[in-house]
RNA sequence: GCUGUGGUAGCUCAGUGGUAGAGCACUCCCUUGGUAAGGGAGAGGUCGAGAGUUCAAUCCUCUCUCACAGCACCA
């Protein structure tokens, strides 16, 4: 095929063959660029040139000069330099796909050796040497035979299969960074040179499966990041720094909150500071619920199969259960439990006691429910992601009628829960029906729609994931953001017709006869592990006073001093705030440090003056200076603060 | 579960084919010092578990286990 130049206005030239259309031309070259080119014409007709283009054509495009290229298209460009590099250091590696990711880019590599971490180092040397050689990146379109046989004389199965996945009208594109040759979508730059060579990093290896596949071998994935200056990268890389510092499981150590050791794996034991700090946040919600209308309930801890047959857990989540086997003398079989790996169908068992009428609806059943869940070894992670934890959890039985009014209830509830906690904003997902589902269209246009009514009705914005619930129902997720921009997915509310029918819950309408709720399950915190994970990155350790473990430590100055301090301890637990003396023989200074490294909100420092004046010397965490008050006024100033957000 | 890397004192880590070391923390002594580490002494470890190789294993090999990073999973 002819092949023709293009000229673009930042004067550099590309090949194509003289079939190109202007659309694949657009996607070629800087977002930038092609938003000019695109600007001056809608489709081939209207570019100055006639479409095909003929060979030799140039085009002149009387725009701008390229501004700055984007950051996606420089990771873009890195992830193909890097696959470069591995390729020219070990010219056996097969390539498979390399996309940008929020900081970076990743590339999957399929290699019998790993990748060391000195690899590393030789990669990021390599690369620099393509970015300074300023290759130039060329494209064509090959049609699709072309380019399975290019690839299978390669050995590069992978591409061969990536080719099969691309749809049969798109195009088939071929880039070239100097002569390194990659399948790429595109757009890419116009040549290395313009990545800038201090600002990336290459960050680590690991194992990815091709495209999510189990069943295949795995890849090896090195993952960069990059940034448009040295500067955003320093400042990339001090972040995660940081975010390392508040670590919840590093300062859970720090802080004494809790431990996890090889005996239990993911099941946490909380030690005095960090059972407080759960304590009060469970009285917290206790406290929230009751007042919303929600009853507190207790259910067991292991069941008999039976029941999780009859839920479907035994047929859908038992490799996720904790199995109980019993002995029972003389009996034939073994008695077969679980632990609760959810507490749903236990609260259907609490709503068929006795009948139910519609008078009784909605029925909102809460409780702080302990659940066990087998999660696979890899997947644990702190109290973030653990195998026995306790959710806030609570099912409203309810009519269709009522799913709106419920669910906007719930919201405001939510919305005013996590304000209290520090989170001012959040984010919810509706996720709406999947193509395998139950229950009719007419069914799932009511409930769905008294979802988007209700979170219409409060204002708040929502984004939707088509095709995402379950089986059974519509549901919302809501996610909160932390103090360094990272996503947790914490509430959630579910609408399940399933459950009641399965369990057989229902209720005497006013017409007398018998009809099925419907259940919400929703949780606000999630789980109380995650939660406190979360608030502990959040606060990077520092609570908010009223759920600090420690509030006050009173910290003697002298010995002379130690008769006062007892005193002042004693007045501020008269009110219930949370205070220890500490009169070791030690220096101020080294008191003031330990107490502030234990994120304790408040030192009390006492010495002779002090005491001769009846005062005390407060220091805030995170402030030098400190502040002379009476005690009496101390005291009382910390008693208001104490109070939690819900009880001022 | 998968790939890779690790597990040495309470914590952070060094180290060696001949059964171990530092700093902090801990205990005791001296020191009573005014807001982020005062000084000295002491105690503390079956080197994750089991098996194998070896005259000898914390070190080499295998299995297991837990942790970390990522993938997969999270009805």
């Amino acid at each position: 095929m002819a092949q023709i130049s293009l000229t673009f206005p930042d004067g550099n030239s590309r090949v194509y063959d003289a079939g190109v259309t202007p659309a694949e031309v657009a996607a070629s070259i800087a977002p930038s660029l092609a938003k000019n080119a695109i600007s001056a014409s809608v489709d081939g007709a209207h570019w100055d040139l006639a479409w095909p283009i003929e060979a030799d054509a140039k085009l002149a495009i009387n725009t701008m000069k390229d501004p700055e290229p984007s950051l996606e298209l420089i990771r873009h460009d890195f992830a193909h330099v890097m696959a470069r590099a591995v390729q020219e250091i070990w010219p056996d590696v097969k390539v498979t796909i390399g996309p940008v990711t929020e900081t970076g880019w990743f590339y999957d590599f399929d290699r019998s050796e790993p990748f060391t971490p000195e690899d590393l180092g030789a990669i990021e040397k390599k690369m620099k040497e393509i970015i300074n050689a300023r290759d130039p990146v060329k494209t064509e379109v090959w049609d699709r035979a072309r380019a399975i046989a290019y690839y299978e004389e390669r050995g590069e199965t992978f591409k061969v299969e990536l080719i099969a996945r691309i749809p049969e009208d798109a195009p088939i594109r071929m880039y070239w960074h100097g002569e390194w040759q990659d399948l790429c979508r595109g757009p890419h730059l116009q040549h290395t040179g313009q990545l800038p060579a201090d600002a990336f990093k290459l960050m680590g290896v690991s194992g990815a499966y091709w495209f999510g596949d189990v069943s295949r071998p795995q890849l090896q994935r090195i993952t960069g990041v990059a940034f448009r200056n040295r500067d955003e990268l320093k400042a990339h890389l001090t972040m995660l720094e940081e975010a390392a510092k508040r670590d919840h499981r590093k300062l859970g150590r720090e802080m004494e909150l809790f431990h996890l050791q090889e005996e239990a794996p993911g099941m946490v034991f909380w030690h005095p500071n960090g059972w407080t700090v759960y304590r009060l946040l469970q009285e917290y919600m206790g406290r929230r619920q009751r007042r919303a209308g929600y009853k507190e309930i207790k259910t067991p801890q292991v069941v008999d199969r039976v029941l999780w047959e009859k839920s479907g857990h035994w047929d859908n989540y038992r490799e996720n259960m904790f199995i109980v086997e019993v002995d029972e003398e003389g009996a034939k079989e073994k008695r077969i439990n679980a632990l609760k790996p959810m507490n749903c169908p236990c609260h259907v068992q609490v709503y068929n006691q006795g009948l139910k009428s519609y008078r009784d609806l909605p029925l909102r059943l809460a409780e702080f429910g302990s659940c066990h869940r087998y999660e696979s070894s890899g997947s644990m992670h702190g109290l973030m992601r653990v195998r026995g934890f306790t959710q806030d959890d609570a099912h409203i039985f309810c009519t269709e009628d009522q799913i709106e009014e419920e669910c906007g209830a719930f919201i405001a509830l939510l919305s005013s829960v996590y304000k209290d906690l520090g989170f001012e904003s959040f984010d919810i997902k509706l996720s709406t029906r999947p193509e395998v589902r139950i229950g009719s269209d007419e069914t799932w246009d009511k409930v769905e729609g008294a979802l988007k009514g209700a979170i219409e009705r409060l204002g708040l914005p929502y984004e939707i994931n088509e095709g995402d619930g379950a089986f059974y129902g519509p549901k919302l997720d809501f996610k909160l953001t932390d103090a360094i921009g990272r996503q947790w997915q914490c509430g959630t509310f579910q609408v399940d017709p399933n459950l009641p029918d399965r369990l057989g819950a229902e209720y005497v309408g006013e017409d007398g006869a018998k009809h099925r709720p419907y259940m919400l399950h929703r949780a606000i915190l999630g789980s109380f592990e995650r939660f406190i994970g979360i608030l502990i990155e959040n606060y990077a350790g520092k609570m908010p006073f009223w759920l600090a473990p420690r509030q006050v430590v009173v910290a003697s100055i002298v010995s002379d001093a130690d008769g006062y301090v007892a005193e002042v301890v004693e007045a501020l637990a008269k009110l219930g705030i949370r205070a220890e003396a500490d009169t070791r023989n030690e220096k101020i200074n080294y008191k003031v440090r330990e107490h502030s490294v234990g994120k304790v909100p408040v030192i009390l420092a006492i010495g002779m003056k002090e005491v001769e004046e009846r005062t005390v010397s407060v220091r805030r965490l995170g402030e030098t200076r400190t502040e002379t008050l009476g005690l009496d006024a101390a005291v009382a100033q910390l008693a208001a603060e104490a109070r939690s957000p819900d009880q001022c």
